[in-house]
DNA sequence: CAAATATACTGAACAGTGTTTATTTTCCAA
DNA sequence: TTGGAAAATAAACACTGTTCAGTATATTTG
C-alpha cells in the first residue's frame, strides 16, 4: 500500500535544496546578463555555468520566461536599494527629484537590467492570468505615494496621482528607452555622448514645469 | 578575351528585377508583421510566402537586420502619411497637439510597426558605421522644426529646440512603450482598458504644461 | 541489509532560428 | 550551340527553447 513517503525533515531539506538550486540559476543568470548581455543568456549557457544539463533547469522553472521573471525580481531589488540609499530628502518634491535622478543613474549603471525590467517582453509572459506585477509594484507604489504627498501638499501641478505617477515615469522611461535602443543618437546631430547631459537637462526642466 | 558582358538594357532590367524582388520581400514582411506579429517574421517564413528558398533572401539582403531596416522605412512612410493627413492646423501649438495625438493613434493602430520603429533593436543594427538614421530623421526633423517655430513664436516654455523635441517625443514614447510592453497594466490597479484614456489625459496635461 | 519505490538527473531528439557554401539551374553573348 | 556569368537552391552549421525516455541516486519499506 502506498502511504506517507519521506519524513518531514527530509521534505524540508529537499525544499531548501530546490530553493538553493533556483538561487544558483538566478544568480548565474544575473551575472551573465550583466557581464555578457541579455542576448547571451540561454538555457544551455546557464546550464553550462552551473554544471548541470539544460533539461535540469526545467525541473526548477516551467520555462525561460518564469526564470527571467525571477531575474527581474533581483534587478528590482537592486533598484530598490539604490532608491533607499539615494532618496533621502524630507521635502517631497526634492525627494521626487532625487528619485528621478536615481532612476536615470540606474539605467546608466545597469542598462541590461533596465532592459529586462522595463523593455523586454519575456519576463512579463510569466504573468498570464496573474493580476499583479509584484516586481514592479513596490517601485510604482513608492512613486505613487510620493506623488500623492506632493499633491496633498500642493507642490506639484498634478491633480490625479495616477496620472502624475505615470507621467513622471513615462517621461524618464521615454528618454532612457529611446537612448538604450539607439533611437536618439543618429537623429539630426544628437550624438550618443551628449545624450546623458541632455537627459539630465530635460528632466530638470520637466520637474520645474510640474512644480506648483 | 573577357570583355563587356551584358548590354546596358539588360543590366537595367536586372537592376529593376533586383529592386522588384526586394519590394516583394519587404511587402510580404510588412504584411506578416502586421497580420501575424513581429515574432512570426523569419527568413524561412518570408521565403515560403514569396516562393523562394531561404538562401535566396541573402542574395538581396546581407542579413535580417538590413531587411528589417527596409521594413522600418515602410513603417515610417505610413506614419508620415498619417502626419500629413492629420497635422493640418496653421497655429503651431495646435499642430503640436495634432502631432501628439496622431502619434498615439498610430501606436494603437499599428502596435507591431511601432515596435519595429522605436523599440526593437534589430533594424538599428543595420546602421553601424552609418552616421544618420534616415528612417527616423524626417519625422524627427518635422517635430524639430515645429518646435523651433513654437519657440520662435513663444508659444512653448522650451528655450532649446532639441530638448523640447526630445522631451515631447520621450513623453509620448514613454507611455506608448510602457503600455506596449505590458508594464502599465498590472501595477497598482491600472487596467489595460483604461490606459488609452489615461494616456490621452496625460498628454493633454503635458501639453498644457509646456504651453507658454 | 536488500528490495521497492520515489525523486533527481541527463542524452538525445524535436522543431525552430539566422546564415553559409557547394552545387545546380537559368540566362545571355559570342 | 556552346562557354561563361548570374541566379537559385539543397544541405549543412551552429545556435535556440523544450520534451521525453531512460538512467542514476535517495529514501522508505519488508
Amino acid at each position: 500500500m502506498h502511504c506517507k513517503l519521506y519524513n518531514v525533515g527530509i521534505i524540508e531539506r529537499k525544499e531548501r535544496e530546490k530553493a538553493e538550486m533556483r538561487r544558483r540559476i538566478v544568480d548565474v543568470a544575473v551575472k551573465m546578463i550583466v557581464e555578457e548581455g541579455y542576448e547571451k543568456v540561454s538555457i544551455r549557457n546557464i546550464a553550462d555555468k552551473i554544471e548541470y544539463s539544460p533539461a535540469t533547469i526545467y525541473l526548477y522553472y516551467k520555462d525561460k520566461d518564469q526564470l527571467l521573471y525571477d531575474v527581474q525580481t533581483e534587478a528590482f531589488a537592486t533598484l530598490a536599494k539604490d532608491f533607499l540609499q539615494k532618496v533621502t530628502h524630507t521635502d517631497p518634491f526634492k525627494r521626487l527629484e532625487q528619485l528621478a535622478h536615481a532612476y536615470l543613474d540606474f539605467s546608466r549603471n545597469h542598462p541590461e537590467l533596465y532592459d529586462l525590467m522595463f523593455i523586454i517582453k519575456a519576463p512579463m509572459n510569466a504573468l498570464v492570468e496573474k493580476e499583479k506585477w509584484e516586481n514592479g509594484d513596490p517601485a510604482y507604489d513608492g512613486l505613487y505615494h510620493l506623488m500623492q504627498e506632493c499633491i496633498d501638499k500642493k507642490v506639484v501641478k498634478f491633480k490625479d496621482a495616477t496620472i502624475g505617477t505615470l507621467s513622471v515615469w513615462a517621461f524618464a522611461h521615454g528618454f532612457v528607452s529611446l537612448h538604450l535602443r539607439g533611437r536618439c543618437s543618429k537623429v539630426s546631430g544628437v550624438s550618443d555622448e551628449e545624450m546623458p547631459a541632455i537627459m539630465n537637462e530635460a528632466i530638470k526642466e520637466y520637474l520645474r514645469m510640474i512644480k506648483a
